[in-house]
DNA sequence: CTTGAAAGTTCTCAAAAAGTTCACTATCCT
DNA sequence: AGGATAGTGAACTTTTTGAGAACTTTCAAG
């Protein structure tokens, strides 16, 4: 386990090999985390090299590469935020994602999503949606209602005044159904959602 | 059993490795919890270390690391497909979704979306997406391209005659923009996005 | 091949941060 | 009363870190 300054040379190492596409030099490294020794940097870099996370491929100037990390974990690094027009922003503190710490979980089950009725909620046809099982639910969750016990959905939900609940769709074309409360039966909440490209 | 206050500790602990990546120092349990002595955090720490729930990966500084009992797959049951107006329809030959399969590969990267310029695709503000690293991609991909060394963005890419290159941003307020392909460099393919409610 | 700047390496010193131990006290429960 | 649990604060040890100086190696221009 790394300390946090040998994890914030290691997230500046990555970063800056992966924006000027060749390792930095010490003294860059210093100046990215705000070391001025340059005896600090290489002592950090060392720790690391030890510890089998980076490497040097030969002797010379900027020859720090990383040791590609495959380990069976479930975990991506995380570089950052992007957005258009800038360049990629280091998110500080958090090189690191867990995909499945994020969305696995006690009472959990995947759906596949059919139809676009969520479409304006960024859930599109043919996605993923992680849902916690659960029969209460907060006004504005989006949850998996089953209505008169035979059609399920995935809502919005609202609670209205006289045991009402309404049912909105993300879709600025679907009208929002009203129902009394007890022909709703709500089943899980939205907690997740993945979609897999090509 | 553990005491109320140990399991404060631990949980306090599980929330602190689940946000900052690593292990909290006595002092910041301390503070989370609030008690003042960093004996008194101490001995709960050893006790919980004692129970076997804990241990200390390396004597140091914040090298406490959780115990797992039991162990985390990557898996959720798939119980089907929804759409509205019909029961959950189960998917034959699926009962499962292993999410790190699904997402994980080498030399694979997450960011994190800022703003909304592909919301059409439907990706949100705040959205983390997988990238592939590649530094080619078919027409119609989605793709990190760096725009003359500088500026990163999310797009979808078009080629075409004349060496130009077409980035589309899915936002139909947004217009494509062309670019010569030299001021165009190509850093990686969207392979996956995902997103955590709550 | 020489030369000098840039980069990497090695070292000591000091300080800050974190972990450990302990004596004393307080509260709750039986 | 007595034991379990808990908190305080002080003293102490260990680990981590940065600064800076001196040294060696690398690399390319001339």
């Amino acid at each position: 386990m790394l300390t946090i300054q040998q994890k914030r040379v290691l997230d500046f190492i990555r970063a800056f090999i992966h924006r000027h596409g060749h390792s930095p030099s010490l003294r860059e490294i210093g100046e990215g985390i705000d070391i001025q020794s340059r005896g600090a940097v290489h002592r950090h870099v060392q720790t690391l090299i030890g510890r089998g996370v980076l490497k040097r491929t030969r002797s010379g100037w900027r020859t720090l590469e990383l040791v590609e990390t495959d380990e069976a974990s479930s975990s991506l690094p995380l570089l950052g935020k992007i957005a258009a027009g800038r360049p990629i922003e280091a998110i500080p503190g958090h090189d690191e994602v867990n995909i499945a710490e994020m969305l696995l979980g006690e009472e959990r089950y995947v759906l596949q999503i059919e139809g676009d009725s969520m479409i304006d909620a960024g859930i599109l046809d043919g996605d993923l949606v992680v849902i916690q099982h659960t029969d209460t639910a907060n006004d504005g969750e989006i949850v998996v209602a089953l209505i008169d016990n035979q059609e399920a959905t995935l809502k919005r939900l609202f609670h209205l005044s006289g045991r009402r609940i309404k049912l909105v769709a993300e879709n600025h074309k679907l009208s929002p159904l009203i129902y009394p409360a007890d022909r709703v039966r709500i089943q899980g909440v939205l907690t997740g959602q993945l979609r897999s490209y090509r």
